[in-house]
RNA sequence: GGCGGCUUGGCCAAGGGGUAAGGCAACGGCCUGCAAAGCCGUUAUUCUCCGGUUCAAAUCCGGAAGCCGCCUCCA
């Protein structure tokens, strides 16, 4: 099978070819840490890990790189706002975002480099820039490149310099010989924190980290650059301008961008105040049905973040679990089986651009078909086809998981865990519950149904569902 | 002003020349004391609109409308 990948420089899906045999090098951009991350950096995060655990299953050895900005005028500002250091600052978001990734249940990159600890590489490069003229250095300290010097400078976002009327949104640079021409080194002020230069006392500009970073570890040409589709331009349309100008070969073979997460239809903004953060989005729902929901969706299409989405997600999961835990149940084992047609299904959706939202309709079609199994032997024992049928599918769907990274819990401590969360949440005392489960067993015995729906409807008001099985009364949080 | 994207059933959402996946919701049925869960069935002769190419278009081409993003920091 042939894995298809969307590249934004080609504007269309190619085959997935890498540089070497064997290998795959990718480089994603991470936050700048400067403050706490939002669902927005969750789903980048999340589409990332995905596509690295999908080329490992290709048996690919995948270098994965993924960088922390911690050296940014954002990060400056708000250590004069707060006082704090801003090694004190980076640190504390490193830390946030290192434990919210980890609870989504994502892999940690190969290397995690930081641009403070890459001065010298990133001053190296900047040099050699300048030595060849593609580069120069203007009075005060700045260090500009020089966009005219790049042929190809747009070929990424499919720009010409010549339309953008740079300056209509924000003033020109006296210094800059054309004002697209963008910052690699910048002088400091008095208090910021600097590094020294042959060009003064200074700090990297944002770009040159990414292509310095990416270089260090991945070399001049490297297979996959990702990150959000904001990035595209000016940030990744100047990396590959630094990067091919210096070496003069291919930066980049692949690029892969993802989509927008809105809240409620609208963008995420300052201004409208709807930043959405994954602590509270954590708060709200399972880790597995974020997790879901930012899968849900092909990863370059806009994805809306709303209630009645979580919720669907949420539902949809439970399904998927109750299926497993049906399975469980019947004490069939899904070890040692050969791939199904599920696998099969789902292996096509992802090696088709990463589309994991018809990989996860696969698993659905799977539940159904297997309930559908299981309903029709209807307490009979299963023959022994429908056995390895059913123990295939799990076992499918448990390879499945491994690359989604959801639906991976044993179905009983997912349900378990859910009651729980639900209890602690809403006071609820399970002895109370299973109090008023046995008095109603009792009236349904004595045909008193009266008191039996009472004690049901009373349970419904707390949002517990009964359901009545052959082996008792069990029920489920919703 | 420049560049790019999107428009598929009540909602969400795949597909992207060969006759409309999947989820949620709703309704009907099986099951149940009644429910819930699960299963079955129903809900798009049609994919924003108008032209064109083709034996064949939701899919390709041209045009229109609406929505959105980028061009400033942004995942």
């Amino acid at each position: 099978m042939t894995l298809r990948v969307y590249n934004t420089l080609k504007g269309d899906k190619e085959d997935f070819i890498p540089i070497q045999k064997d290998k795959v090098t990718m480089y994603v951009c991470g936050p700048t840490v400067y403050d706490t991350s939002h669902i927005g950096h969750a789903r980048s995060v999340v589409v990332f890990d995905m596509i690295y655990r999908w080329l490992m299953k290709h048996e690919y050895e995948v270098c994965y790189v993924r960088n922390f900005t911690d050296v940014d005028d954002k990060i400056i500002n708000k250590a004069n706002e707060t006082g704090e250091e801003c090694l004190a600052i980076t640190e504390k978001y490193i830390k946030e975002f290192h434990d919210e990734m980890d609870a989504l249940n994502v892999l940690r990159p190969t290397i995690e480099p930081k641009a403070t600890e890459h001065i010298t590489h990133i001053i190296k490069f900047i040099q050699q820039l300048i030595e060849s003229g593609k580069a120069y250095h203007v009075g005060g300290g700045d260090v500009y490149f020089s966009i005219d010097s790049f042929d190809e400078y747009g070929k990424l976002s499919g720009r010409n310099p010549d339309d953008m009327r740079a300056g209509a949104r924000i003033a020109v640079d006296e210094k800059k010989r054309n004002p697209l021409d963008f910052t690699l080194w910048k002088p400091a002020k008095e208090g910021e924190p600097y590094w020294e230069s042959p060009w003064g006392n200074g700090r990297p500009g944002w770009h040159i980290e990414c292509s310095a970073m990416s270089h260090e570890y991945l070399g001049k040409s490297f297979d996959i650059h990702g990150g959000g589709k904001d990035l595209i331009f000016p940030h990744h349309e100047n990396e590959i301008a630094q990067s091919e100008a210096a070496f003069n070969q291919l930066y980049v073979k692949y690029w892969i961008h993802n989509g927008f997460v809105d809240i409620n239809n609208e963008k995420m903004s300052k201004s409208l105040g709807n930043f959405t953060m994954i602590k509270e989005v954590l708060e709200k729902y399972f880790p597995e049905v974020i997790r879901m929901f930012l899968l849900s969706k092909h990863y370059r299409s806009p994805i809306d973040y709303n209630e009645d989405s979580m919720k669907e997600v949420s539902t949809g999961l439970d399904r998927i679990y109750a299926f497993l835990e049906r399975i469980q149940a019947a004490g069939i084992q899904a070890e040692g089986v050969d791939p199904g047609p599920t696998w099969q299904d789902f292996a096509e959706a992802m090696d088709d651009d990463f589309n994991s939202a018809r990989g996860i309709a696969a698993v659905f079609e799977t539940v159904k078909k297997g309930n559908k199994l299981m309903d029709d032997a209807a307490g009979e024992a299963l023959n022994d086809a429908d056995v390895r049928t059913l123990g295939q599918m799990a076992n499918d769907i448990k390879e499945i998981s491994g690359i989604l990274g959801i639906f991976l819990l044993d179905p009983t401590e997912y349900f378990r865990t859910k009651k729980e969360k639900g209890m602690a949440a809403d006071a609820i005392d399970p002895q109370q519950i299973d109090a008023l489960i046995e008095e109603r067993a009792q009236a349904r015995k004595d045909k008193n149904f009266a008191r039996a729906d009472e004690i049901r409807d009373q349970l419904q008001a707390m949002n517990i569902t009964l359901e009545d099985g052959p082996g008792g009364t069990t029920w489920k949080f919703e």
